[in-house]
RNA sequence: GCGCGGUUAGCUCAGUUGGAUAGAGCGCAAGCCUCCGAAGCUUGAGGUCACAGGUUCGAAUCCUGUACCGCGCACCA
């Protein structure tokens, strides 16, 4: 319906014109229902152009234009808006449609679906995932179910960063805990990973292999081995906590394959030949203090040429890729593998990133291939309104499993989906487990049991939803805004599809719980008149159709009773 | 010092890419269950949209600067 208005709006702004460039004709839903179903701002926007009041040119659209049989009536409000109202019937059309489509209603076709690469969590296998990657993992996850909504193919991806100097720390963090558990008296260096995780893997080591074994072992291949299995081990612990969330990806990426495959130092060759390497020395960094830097010659991208402050090393040192070497390579064998789009759910702890990994897919596959980054902030942590502590060191830190299995997934993963993912999550822990007024998943799953409520008893009573339904009947002010919000759906979905940002379902979820909320208040739905009971229940099924629609979208579970 | 994100009611946050009288929840005040689920609803009080300029018919929204908070800043990931 949206579209079909602005494309007559459109056309009579091009007549009106005589000019049939292109202009963006964008009607909004007023806030007020007095301000009719959609609202066009076209008249104002070609003031300026045109050089006349906004109220005469509103009108001779009005003159020009052509309406779709569903509009009743256009009229000019304000300094020049034009409010479009709908026939009743054909607003309420929407719940004969509802029902039609049942649990796809929302869901978009494309003639051709795009095929997008959504990678995120990958948080590194050195150990157990806290709060802020459980974020990341419900934005990324139900960024995926909108993507996919709106007709593209989604691929979710984990990278495992599986390879590098944190593995040696991991390993050797491990190699530490068997000797301790062998009866030897140890150290533990500042970087060792301090948890009780690295304990129960030592354990299970030893259980499968006698330290005799180990220690007779060559330093460098005990090192592998130990790190394989810790990182196995701490692979296992992630997807049961990502399955504990309701989250499956499609692939896990692992670094140390894309390393053994040759694709790094194969990248590093083409960028070599393509010129976009060179030997040189990075100057210090400004600002912080860097107590240990030394000017070095390595290999350097010229990340500067394509929007990045400095130049990036490639090569470390040693002769070994750095991370950043790997990410190119991983991100360019996402294009190989014919993804027309790449989007990354990071944290915000690696917005320093963003730079020069787009700039690096700038300068490999152009300018409009580069990934999307999506950075989520931080979440923090209370318990009753105070801060948990999450300091690793002192053995604070409270992980995700323990999160979730403290305050249920729905809370979860409502909670983390109710904000932006530029803003600061406070998730007291508190709250999300009290079933209360300040828990906003309860809200929503409310109304939903209830809407199933009212349909049991209409079924009990004796009330049919059979038959011809008139919904010209529903032309109460909260009927016609619960009719809105269903219409609002699927435009919600595409635009959260459109800028990324899911947490839309999750207000629109709120929003819509709250009109039904409101509507069930305010009149009845059972009454002794038939034909009107049958389209209050119709309109109730529909309602409780796309709420549960949402909140699939949203991986929360959708109760009929409660 | 530089980059990214944030700043909206006492608190936590929305605000449809520049529109109509800036909205919710919590908290506070006052009401609503002989009536389909009160985990709910209704009403009220509460605002210098951090600050200062600018752009225009119109700015919480865009541009510039400032302040404060968070994250990051070679050879870790």
């Amino acid at each position: 319906m949206k579209q079909i208005l602005e494309a007559a709006l459109q056309q009579a702004a091009a007549q009106l014109l005589g000019d049939s460039s292109v202009l963006p004709v964008q009607l909004s839903r007023p806030k007020l229902k007095e301000h009719g179903d959609y609202a066009s701002n076209i008249a104002m926007v070609l003031s300026r152009r045109l050089r006349r009041k906004p109220q005469e040119i509103a009108a001779d659209i009005l003159r020009l234009v052509r309406w779709p049989e569903a509009v009743e009536r256009a009229e000019i409000a304000g300094p020049g808006f034009i409010n479009i109202h709908l026939k009743q019937a054909s607003e309420a059309g929407v719940i004969g449609r509802i029902l039609a489509e049942g649990d796809a209603y929302g869901w978009q076709e494309r003639h051709t679906p795009m095929r997008i690469c959504l990678e995120f969590v990958s948080a590194n296998p050195t150990g157990p995932m806290h709060v802020g990657h459980g974020r990341g993992a419900v934005v990324g996850d139900v960024l995926a179910a909108v993507l996919q909504a709106v007709g593209h193919e989604v691929v979710r991806e984990y990278y495992i960063n599986d390879a590098g100097a944190q593995i040696g720390v991991l390993a050797n963090s491990v190699w530490l805990r068997m000797r301790e558990l062998a009866g030897e008296e140890v150290v533990f260096p500042d970087n060792a990973y301090p948890g009780e995780y690295i304990v129960d893997i030592a354990r299970a080591l030893l259980q499968e292999t006698p330290m005799e074994t180990w220690r007779g072992m060559d330093e460098e291949e005990r090192r592998q081995a130990i790190g394989a299995a810790a990182v196995e081990a701490n692979m296992a612990a992630i997807r049961a906590d990502l399955e504990a969330m309701g989250i499956r990806f499609d692939v896990f990426f692992s670094e140390r394959k894309l390393h053994q495959s040759g694709k790094v130092t194969e990248l590093i060759e083409k960028l070599k030949a393509d010129g976009l390497i060179y030997e040189g020395v990075l100057p210090p960094p400004k600002g912080k203090q860097v107590a240990d830097y030394k000017p070095v010659r390595q290999w350097l991208f010229r990340a500067t040429e394509f929007g990045d402050d400095v130049d990036r090393p490639l090569m470390k040192q040693d002769g070994t890729p750095t991370y950043f070497a790997a990410d190119i390579a991983y991100h360019f064998d996402k294009h190989q593998r014919g993804f027309d789009r790449m989007i990354d759910v990071w944290g915000a702890d690696h917005g320093g990133y963003v730079t020069r990994v787009q700039a690096a897919m700038k300068a490999l596959i152009g300018k409009d291939r580069q990934p999307d980054v999506l950075l989520v902030q931080m979440v923090n942590l209370t318990r009753d309104g105070k801060p948990v502590r999450m300091s690793k060191r002192a053995g604070t830190f409270v992980t995700l499993r323990e999160v979730v299995d403290e305050v249920g997934r729905d809370a979860v993963r409502f909670n983390f989906m109710t904000r932006r993912s530029e803003s600061q999550l406070d998730f007291d822990l508190t709250t999300a487990k009290q079933q209360s007024d300040e828990n906003p998943v309860y809200y929503v799953q409310y109304a939903y049991a209830r809407a199933s409520a009212i349909l049991r008893k209409a079924a009990e009573q004796g009330f049919s939803e059979e038959g011809e339904a008139d919904f010209s009947h529903l032309r109460t002010h909260e009927e016609k805004r619960l009719i809105s919000a269903l219409i609002e759906y699927p435009e919600v979905l595409a635009k959260a599809a459109e800028r990324l940002e899911p947490y839309r379902v999750a207000t629109y979820a709120m929003r819509l719980a709250a009109d039904f909320h409101s509507y069930y208040h305010k009149h009845r739905v059972m009454t002794d008149n038939p034909s009107l009971t049958r389209a209050r229940l119709l309109l109730i099924r529909a309602m409780r159709q796309v709420l549960h629609n949402a909140l699939t979208v949203l991986g929360v579970s959708a109760p009929e009773r409660m």
